[in-house]
DNA sequence: CCTACCGATCGGTAGG
DNA sequence: CCTACCGATCGGTAGG
């Protein structure tokens, strides 16, 4: 996305240099928002990362909150974009299942820092913004919803189920990886997610 | 757990009356803690719902730092002891993970306010405080790896089943409750907790 | 992007 | 608990 602060440019040899800053900008507040959370850490410390004052900052957004929406607009866009593709294999639902939640559980883990910063800090933006980001209907669950749906409809998924909580249960322990997982640990994602799959599916599975 | 500020105390009908306020201090600041988030919460904030001087909250603290130990620390204190009860009870490990389970997710649902700051503002304490609390092998998570160690002992739980792993997985669902559930909304405490449970036993079971 | 600056607020303290 | 106060830092701005 373009930096939300002033539109107008200088000179046409500006404009790119601008936009390389600017990805530079997001990626350092990423990692400042990771390490200290969003409102511990200050425009300062970011500034100090990239070699620029805090007021230059100025020249790229219009609020601190700039910088935090566009973190999580990033993650959220990918996260939402590898859902769909993972949702919308030519398999059955309990397959298709299976996938989402092992490659969700492996993106996740891939993009810790940045995930960190969308799970963690969300609320942190006002609900307006929230929204437009995760939508009226957070846009992962709703994914999710269907496709267990789907599942009840191929019959392969228990009738008794309230998709709705299954979806939230399922989202549940993959929201919460970012609190323990170590790359390089006890367990690598693909393992984590392949039994995270595995249980769900057990679970669920007519 | 008494107040952390200065021990001495001028007279001794000052006594009851400061524990009073102290307990009053805690409670608001829990309050205080889950509407803003603790960076973003300040002293002058939970001075003016008690109706003191900010530099008032420092006759029964030393930093602010000590009021979110105490909120926390009382949480998992509760937390800890009643996961104790649930895992004790006379019956097979795969009932007492029921148990477990349907316990605990009500536990978190009926201090939703002190079970929020306690999850998501664990990592604003500083490590060594914050593994007074939990402990090194976080102790949550230890109670459950042995209830589940114990079921594959029994013969009732899959043997190719992690214990920590699982735990973790277990956990993660409940933890994550503080960010969608709402009392009277649309599942009640126990309609969660059963499902979550059903669902992990059945996901578990040899 | 820098210079130069602001008002507001922060956690915390000395002394009573 | 109050009075009175501090240094530090915060997000943000005007003007170039």
């Amino acid at each position: 996305m373009a930096p939300p602060g002033r539109t107008a440019r200088r000179r046409g040899a500006e404009r790119k240099p601008r936009e390389k800053r600017w990805s530079e900008l997001v990626k350092v507040a990423t990692q400042v928002f990771y390490e200290k959370g969003y409102e511990a850490a200050s425009l300062q410390d970011i500034a100090d990362r990239l070699g620029m004052l805090k007021g230059s900052l100025y020249y790229y957004i219009q609020t601190k909150e700039d910088l935090l929406y566009e973190v999580i607009n990033g993650v959220h866009q990918g996260g939402l974009r590898n859902l769909k593709t993972l949702m919308s294999k030519d398999a059955g639902a309990l397959e298709r299942l299976r996938e989402v939640v092992i490659g969700h559980v492996e993106y996740e883990c891939e993009n810790l820092v940045s995930t960190t910063v969308f799970l963690h800090e969300l609320d942190a933006l006002p609900p307006e913004r929230r929204q437009e980001i995760v939508g009226e209907d957070h846009a992962y669950r709703g994914l999710l919803t269907e496709l267990i749906e789907d599942g009840q409809a191929e019959g392969v998924i228990k009738e008794d189920v309230s998709p709705k909580l299954a979806a939230l249960w399922i989202l549940g322990s993959a929201n919460w990886l970012y609190r323990w997982y170590v790359p390089g640990g006890e367990f690598t994602a693909r393992e984590i997610g392949e039994q995270f799959a595995d249980w769900v599916v057990r679970a669920l599975a007519a």
